[in-house]
DNA sequence: TTGAGGAATTAACCTGGGTTAAAAACCGTG
DNA sequence: CACGGTTTTTAACCCAGGTTAATTCCTCAA
């Protein structure tokens, strides 16, 4: 709760599997302006591909929201190891699929969606967060401020 | 030139990888907004990954912007033979790592970046794009329609 | 060379969401 | 219960970019 797992500079060689608990991984702007990337729920993996693979630092910090249990994977050994077995080399296979899939889908609602039409999606397929996150970070998340948040709510309500 | 490799709706089972040319891959809105998701380019590799993996019709469509070589890989085929020959996997993996992170870079250019800032970047990244595509094309893959983009423009000519 | 169709620019007006700041609602803790 | 901090809402003002439509530019085929 409230622990970072990695923080934006950082080198992170790591990849993380997510047993329970909720994080959030957030970009965060010169002029101090956090954006929320995703939030990673129970069954997630996350990680910071182009720190561990592409061995730069990391550009975004992962924190818990709630407490958490994480699976670690040294993203190295695991690479290497899947060089030579196949088994893992396609559980590997799996883990990336259901990477790039979670991250077309957002690339489509940032580029063809209004914050508002982010906002009801939002809803529709993921109402559980909204126990779990404040408002403020929901809107960071949507890429919209609390305030405006606050009035897409409104005019929903007429 | 103009020609479709496949389009939205469609059932697509195969990645495809640019040996020459230049391809639109865009999400067309029920209103008839063209919305472009990516430019490809020589070197580059394309697919639905929601349509050859997961076994959905493609939410975009992909469309020659000049004459184009490709290689195209059936995926089923590629992901079963993947299963045992390690070798192969690990190209996949590779393959999969690479999409991943060009996502993770335009995710983050839509959430955390102005128009005008991504629109920066974009002379800066891959300025020869600016030879072989349209403004209009440009404006739809920032985000922002054409008369934006030609406003951004004489903004930053003073 | 001209004319026609598309591309880009410009202008006028509108709107969604940003910014700042203050007020109100919601905590948890003593 | 009251206090102090955090969230959320509200309000006033601003600006980037959307929309529509007219104008200029470009290109290329006849």
């Amino acid at each position: 709760m409230g622990e970072y797992v990695f923080t934006q500079g950082e080198e992170v060689s790591s990849l993380y599997l997510v047993k329970s608990g909720l994080l959030k991984a957030y970009y965060l702007s010169d002029d101090g302006k956090e954006n929320i990337k995703s939030f990673i729920l129970p069954g997630d993996n996350i990680g910071s591909l182009m720190a561990s693979y592409a061995g730069k630092t990391s550009t975004f910090s992962l924190v818990c929201v709630k407490p958490t249990e994480l699976i670690q994977v040294e993203f190295k050994a695991l690479y290497e190891a899947s060089r030579t077995d196949a088994e893992l080399s396609s559980a590997i296979v799996d883990f990336l699929l259901a990477f790039g899939m979670k991250k077309e889908i957002r690339e489509y609602e940032l580029l063809c969606l209004s914050a508002e039409e982010r906002y009801r999606r939002l809803i529709e397929n993921t109402p559980e967060l909204f126990d779990h996150v404040t408002q403020n970070d929901i809107a960071r998340y949507l890429g919209i401020t609390p305030v405006g948040l606050s009035r897409i709510k409104t005019r929903i309500n007429n």
